[in-house]
DNA sequence: TAGTGGTCTAGACCACATC
DNA sequence: ATGTGGTCTAGACCACTAA
């Protein structure tokens, strides 16, 4: 981003640029120095990511104009399209034409449910009923504590939790999930409060707490139900399910959740797209 | 962009354009009309699609650079930039920075295996061994001629092969691919054929069959492992596998395999990234 | 040194949404 | 009519590769 010498207000990008491109073909030589370069792009792309990330923009709401910021970082339209462009294809952003460019949220109809990748094997999209079995503050297991980047015995939220479809008048549960979150940004997460909630909770995580997931890691597996899960998904001890461990990134890459579940494949599968 | 005059050779795909945007804007009014509109950069990447589709360049070799592929189409450089653009982020194409453009392969070390997802619990790289089990021709049957779009009756290749690790000395089956191919594209496809190859499968298929597997879509469930495959894979009958249903597409969004394949998931899972 | 892709700019015009 | 994103152009210069 702008180069050191430009404290003033919105720092000239474009001189940053040749500062850049000379600091880049002088720092090479030098040996197996740092990459040290970015193209003015991808500094804009980070400067947005700090505006979101420090809140002055919510999701759901518009960005400045592509013009306007132009205008700000003192670059060309087309060099902040590039990295508008970028961050619309990972999701941050939403471009609407004619409209403007939004922030993205899980609030929507079409990106609610995005990282919830089952789906009914008949192509019903009848949503999920949810049903809170446990919400409790606690330390923070030694494994889910590395996961999550947080100190030992850092304070935690455990959640635990149905999903279920509703098959023909009576519901059958279908994912048993178990979060963690870490403390401090849940600080007042309840189970009233998520009893309460209605709409995705990635959407309550956003109203509420102010994180938003950008992005996650998933791992996949086929386990044999363990007794206690199996009569919460009311299906035989041993039963094969789908074990899907995710892992969930806001922002900055930091990890905000860790997520276990148990899907029961029976009618419903996980879909995949390999490109 | 080039006036509309231009009918001459190659297309003028800058004709087109005018063309387009006039009858877009003169069909909208007329009612609920078709969207019958795509922008030039969407006119030079379906030529581009057209050329690797009819074998014009092959998987490895480059593509005529941009200035080129501009002056053959009429249109400006940074057009035939954005057409390739979006063919690199769907991976048909690879971009490298003073050589030029290439067919994207699954040749290379890189992509070799990018559509398997199975991975070691520990970060052990190793290789997966193959057996190769069976490999006969045969009549598509219901089922899998739909998801192929053969007709009924139609003769399909089906193969069966076993993966296997290697776990300190020993070989241990993690994976039993079930694949059925289309008889017409494949017809010299033979076990010895599959036998004597070194490398990915995807690669023979490219190299000896010119079908170039270019996306895919999978289904993942738990199931229960059934006596036979059980066998194979050396479980306790009844063990939790992943069962995972790949269809496979080439260029023109054909389908041009269907895998189903059985993960032992005991020291292996399945990587996902979801955005 | 020449050729390739990569970045950046400036300006024109189109498509869409809103007032 | 105005403002937004979307497309297209033309040209300059940088970064990388290979001869």
């Amino acid at each position: 981003m702008p180069d050191s010498a430009s404290a003033s207000a919105s720092a000239s990008a474009s001189a940053n640029a040749s500062a850049n491109a000379t600091a880049n073909a002088t720092a090479n030589p030098g040996g197996a120095a740092t990459p040290s370069f970015s193209p003015l792009y991808q500094q804009i792309k980070a400067l947005l990511v700090q505006g979101l990330q420090a809140g002055e923009w919510l999701p759901g709401q518009s960005i400045p104009s592509e013009i306007e910021l132009a205008a700000r970082f003192k670059v060309s339209q087309g060099t902040v399209r590039k990295a508008i462009d970028e961050m619309a294809t990972e999701n941050m952003l939403v471009r609407r034409q004619g409209k403007g460019t939004f922030v993205a949220t899980h609030a929507e109809q079409s990106t609610q449910y995005r990282f919830l990748r089952l789906q009914p094997d008949d192509g019903n999209a009848a949503p999920l009923q949810r049903r809170l079995l446990e919400c409790r503050r606690m330390r923070a297991p030694a494994e889910v504590a590395r996961l999550l980047a947080l100190k030992a015995g850092e304070a935690a939220v455990q959640v635990r939790r149905l999903l279920l479809a509703a098959d023909g008048g009576t519901l059958r549960p279908v994912v048993l999930d178990d979060l963690w979150l870490p403390g401090t940004p849940f600080k007042g997460l309840t189970a009233e409060r998520m009893e309460a909630w209605r709409g995705p909770l990635y959407r309550l995580f956003e109203a509420e707490f102010s994180v938003h997931m950008i992005r996650a890691e998933e791992k996949l597996r086929a386990v044999a139900a363990p007794a206690e899960e199996a009569e919460l998904l009311q299906v035989p001890v041993g039963s094969p399910l789908l074990s899907v461990e995710r892992l969930s990134f806001t922002y900055g890459d930091r990890p905000v959740e860790l997520r276990r579940g148990l899907y029961d494949t029976a009618a419903h599968h996980y879909r995949n797209e390999l490109s």
